[in-house]
DNA sequence: GACCTGACGCCCC
DNA sequence: AGGGGCGCCAGGT
């Protein structure tokens, strides 16, 4: 019954969740950035700031997220302060070619990738 | 269990 | 154009 409060198919979407948001991730091309909002919409989430949450957990991940290709809409590096450094987000972008000024990425449109771009999905 | 805080985003001023 | 308010969902206290 799903009326009964017992942890069911709830709890596994929520397990799996982290998963999906990392897999998108892990699909974003190099050189080019997403936003939480798209990422969110595109799951369904109905909250861009559980992706944000979800990312907060990917360092501890086996395989490597690149999470430094995820921004906020305006394009700013909002997750910064949650890498390493706070300066490695920026030079991660930097190293694919993407231009930062100011802790934001100049001309985001150029860069910005939706994940329904995928053919797959 | 109420309350606060986030790697957000939209609306309003 | 920039700043504040509110909704959103999950976790921590």
């Amino acid at each position: 019954m799903p009326s009964k409060k017992s942890s069911g198919d709830k709890d596994i979407h929520n397990d799996h969740y982290f998963q999906k948001v990392f897999d998108v991730t892990c699909l974003i091309p190099e050189g080019k950035v997403s936003t939480y909002g798209a990422i969110a919409d595109f799951l369904a989430l109905g909250s861009a700031r559980m992706v944000g949450w979800a990312l907060n957990q990917s360092h501890r991940q086996e395989h490597f997220i690149p999470a430094h290709r995820v921004v906020n809409r305006l394009g700013e590096l909002s997750g910064r302060m949650h890498f390493a450094t706070p300066t490695l987000m920026q030079e991660r972008l930097e190293k694919e070619g993407v231009i930062v000024v100011n802790d934001k990425i100049d001309n985001i449109n150029h860069y910005f990738w939706h994940p329904r771009e995928l053919a797959e999905y």
